[in-house]
DNA sequence: CACCTCGATGTTTACGTAAACATCGAGTGC
DNA sequence: GCACTCGATGTTTACGTAAACATCGAGGTG
């Protein structure tokens, strides 16, 4: 900046004035010392800003993995609005879920350039990482219970699973059986609670649940399992990877979906439409999640006061060609 | 710090040599200012310590969009070996792959704490931006041409066409269709390419290309036009999306793949195993490519020479059930 | 025992920027 | 015409840290 300042023949100050915009400053003197930043190449160094300002415009994002279809989606939203905010994001990833690295990836967030942190959890590991926020680092969290402590978006996750069993029963079926995510899985487990109490509400019996890993191999496992259940017709998924799995298993299995077996679907993955047959499934607005944190994260750092509660995005059933009338219904 | 220093009765240096993990404090000293450091919650500014060193341990990486596997994926294997080398990745979205965005991003650049890039450029889009890289920043470049320019990474993506190529060719097809991405896709482009001068090599009949946008959607078109094609036995696709329509295609138009028809597709995603039939595709290593990213970039760092040069990945083929010999072959 | 060495710690300074304050000159009102 | 105002610009200072240098005391050595 010095150098900038001497070439145009102003002092540091003026240039500092030129480059954040401020006013005061008159067009010729601007013109100069623009020509003098051009002429030496000249970038604002964005530490001594952030020293100066005492904040670095920045949002750390938290999260375990980039491979699920919602996590990958959520971060570009997140990423998208953040810019649209002057806000720029840090990513902290976390090799595996667990304890230790969680702690670790708090911990090396206490000595990053972050005014804020969006977490994105879908396990149950927050608890014991309650007290290592750093102090001054508002919090957001994504897919979790932590709504007492933090605010927490989410997906209306019971709402979906409600959505999607009521269409399996409207359309004849007798009950729903269930191929649901991780045992360890916020979202897993309130889709499989939404599924359960939904049937329990309309009287019908609930069948035994299975558990995959999100995986389409694990659905594929869970798939084989029902298609030996002689009076299964109808399948809710915890998620479209799952589905895919289940419906190989079905074909392979001779059971023609949806004329024998209905299967719904969790997330409405760009995919869905093109499975055999085109998926019926709940959709998750990722967008929305991304959009909504960023609100929220950029909220507490404005007013400087922590949220608590939960934000709930809604759902959307998209109706394809897995499901039909059960047969001879 | 100054704070610290007070409440442990020492100087700020001594504090600073203990945040810093100098030698040369003694075991008592440190102690008590570790417990002042503990007492007050103090954390290290790390804009001043940017400041002080010149350097922001962070890498830039400038993006299209994350909805694609592969760039998810890369993105995934940069950030993790990037906090192993202790940097932190900032992400940079570029909304729409347009000239202006892309120049846009490169000038918020400019005001960016990084102290190199990694671009992931899909598109013949570069050429333009060249300029527009401030000085002493690294960069390294993804899926590009441009590595008379910078260090470029990328899958090879020849070999994995010609792998494709082969496959169905000694399976005893005669020719391979293909299904290529989009026109303004270096990827696409380069697997058309191979998969063109293979043909030509066995003296084989090269079909009509189809373009696809990497979509299932687009796929399943390219497929339907497939299917009418008669003597159409082998195909091979430029990504599993596009594979997973065009299997939807054939399978709706009857046509039973392996029997009738070979898809080839490339990337293999994580869903490919369970697709119906489970799909014949080139593995990508995603994860290799991120690791020779952020090895590059701060190579380049470090030495404070910038690199030019293509690192090619490479590919693997993964036979599953979506390959067989042509009817009546 | 005076001198030297060396390890532990304190003091000064600089990193690049922008707010706060100071200055200076030109116009304005009486 | 003189004090006053106000806009344009310069000067000083502080942000939090760590390198460089300074100091100080303990222990060793001739």
């Amino acid at each position: 900046m010095a150098d900038v300042a001497r070439l145009a023949g102003v002092s540091s100050q003026t240039v500092s004035r030129v480059s954040t915009g401020h006013p005061g400053v008159v067009g010729t003197t601007r013109e100069q010392v623009l020509a003098a930043m051009r002429q030496l190449g000249y970038r604002p160094n964005s530490a001594a800003r952030a020293l100066k300002y005492g904040e670095f415009r920045t949002i750390g994002v938290i999260l375990f993995t980039l491979s699920s279809t919602g996590n990958s989606r959520t971060l570009e939203a997140i990423a998208t609005h953040a810019a649209d905010a002057g806000y720029v994001i840090t990513l902290i990833p976390v090799g595996a879920p667990t304890q230790d690295r969680l702690l670790g990836a708090f911990t090396r967030l206490g000595e990053l350039a972050v005014d804020a942190v969006i977490v994105i959890m879908e396990v149950h590991l927050l608890d014991a990482a309650t007290v290592a926020v750093p102090p001054g680092v508002h919090v957001v969290v994504v897919d979790s219970d932590a709504g007492d402590r933090y605010r927490v978006v989410d997906t209306d996750q019971a709402d979906g699973a409600r959505q999607a069993v009521h269409h399996l029963l409207d359309l004849g079926h007798r009950t729903v059986w269930h191929v649901a995510g991780p045992r360890e899985s916020y979202a897993a487990e309130r889709r499989a609670l939404a599924w359960r109490s939904t049937l329990e509400e309309h009287g019908r019996p609930v069948p035994p649940v299975r558990h995959g890993d999100w995986s389409a191999e694990s659905g594929y496992r869970a798939g084989l399992e029902l298609a030996d259940e002689a009076d299964c017709t109808a399948v809710f998924v915890a998620n479209d990877q799952m589905a895919l799995g289940v419906l190989r298993a079905l074909h392979g299995s001779g059971r023609v979906v949806p004329r024998d077996v209905s299967v719904v679907g969790f997330d409405d993955i760009a995919e869905a439409g093109a499975f055999i047959p085109p998926l019926t499934t709940v959709h998750q607005d990722f967008a929305a999640v991304g959009r909504r944190c960023v609100e929220a994260v950029l909220r507490q750092v404005r007013t400087g006061t922590p949220e608590t509660g939960t934000t709930l995005v809604s759902t959307r059933l998209v109706v394809r060609e897995s499901t039909a009338p059960p047969p001879g219904g």
